[in-house]
DNA sequence: CGATAAATTGAACTCTATCAATAGGTGTGG
DNA sequence: CCACACCTATTGATAGAGTTCAATTTATCG
């Protein structure tokens, strides 16, 4: 069972059948290179994309050139179900690493969304993603840099343990400092420095693009993590 | 018709017929005060909520006594249709006036879930909400205190604008300067240090609960605010 | 091995927060 | 009608967090 189907089912509203059919509208796979756009704020495509493999995030630039990351994508997710119904993208989508990219027609989409248990799992998927939205508005509204981090690291932490890409104490994050601060809202050289700070009380350290935690609940505490937001049915505690 | 099918015919996605069905549900009415909550974080109702008339938020506070507004909810929209598929709340609702709130059962929402067309008009309204919360996230995270206030300010004019409460060059938000703060992620200090120099350079005033712009262009140019994200169609300009 | 991107550090500056005190406004009860 | 309490708004002073500029070091990759 590949990521996508693997999340699909997490949500408890279709079968193992629904799943297949849904998974079948996945034939069409293109590789993207690293720091390439899937797509871009304003298009108007035909296709609906999922994330196969790779590492990919969603992001807008301002008109005075400033970056902010909405989003990590990782195997299993939409990039942009949204288009789908709203008909236009309004942010874009970047890739991190070589990307595996499924490309479902949109009225393949529009097909399946008849059955209303498709549909609903699917809306489940947009639902999360607002929630987790929220969480970041919070994040970056409330926090200092150095619990903004903390967080961010929490909460991606806890998605690759789910999708079966933090097996130990650390997951890969390949993204360069300068990524984090347009994720978080501060400039790169504090970045840097609250990286420094995290890494000196053992709490996390970023290095090639590798998170390592030594001790996860210390950086729950810390970051004041509650994942209630993420709406996962968790078999097992992070 | 009232502001919620007003909303929901303009996505285009169904008929007037259909909109009417769902007014339908609109039965049971109920007034609630001001500086209450409509529904709470982890609440798990059997309802879902709609805002008839009057001014509510959606919020959520930091286990350290920080708040974080995430929303201001105007008359059509919904408080909590995510809790129809997802359960329960990871957030939670406050008036701000006296509002009328409509309960709609979750079953009856999901019986007319079985609609695609339906499904697809509900489905968009949490889209746009979540295009709008990568708005926010943006907002907070590159901009500074007073860009932050002008956006939100254009962008609750535009909204306002759509459901008719703002007809000349002012609407209400009756909102404490505190909950601005809340709302940008600065401190209510800054705020009102912020809109007196917003005052003084000509762009807005906030008195009162009531915000007027003298001229939307200077204002929207002085945030770049850009209205794509609120995916809207457009009659006319703002 | 050289070229280029990323990470790191220092120093000066800016924005924003916090603390504290004052002023304005509103509603209630005497 | 005034007095009081309470909430909100405003202003000053000071401290703190974060930014920017600039230079240096460390990776990375063809």
């Amino acid at each position: 069972m590949n990521a996508f189907e693997r999340k699909l089912l997490s949500f408890g509203a279709i079968t193992p059948q629904e799943a297949a059919v849904l998974t079948k509208a996945l034939r069409d796979v293109r590789t993207v290179a690293p720091g390439a756009d899937v797509i871009r704020e304003g298009d108007k495509p035909n296709d609906v994309n999922v994330v196969m493999s790779g590492f990919a995030f969603r992001y807008k630039d301002t008109l005075s050139g400033r970056r902010q990351i909405f989003a990590y994508l990782l195997p299993g997710d939409f990039c942009d179900l949204n288009v789908a119904l709203l008909g236009h993208m309004d942010h874009s989508i970047g890739t991190l690493s070589p990307c595996e990219i499924a490309h479902i027609p949109r009225a393949t989409i529009l097909d399946l969304l008849q059955h209303p248990r498709i549909a609903h799992t699917l809306w489940m998927c947009n639902l999360v993603d607002a929630a987790t939205l929220r969480e970041w508005v919070l994040n970056v509204g409330q926090r200092h840099a150095e619990h903004r981090i903390a967080h961010l690291f929490c909460e991606t932490y806890t998605r690759m343990k789910v999708v079966g890409l933090a097996p130990a104490k650390e997951f890969r994050l390949p993204i360069p400092q300068s990524a984090l601060a347009n994720t978080v809202g501060i400039s790169d050289v504090h970045v840097n420095r609250s990286l420094r700070t995290l890494r000196e009380k053992g709490l996390a350290k970023f290095h090639g693009g590798l998170v390592t935690i030594p001790d996860i609940r210390s950086l729950i505490d810390y970051a004041e993590f509650e994942p209630g937001y993420l709406h996962l049915r968790l078999r097992d505690q992070p």
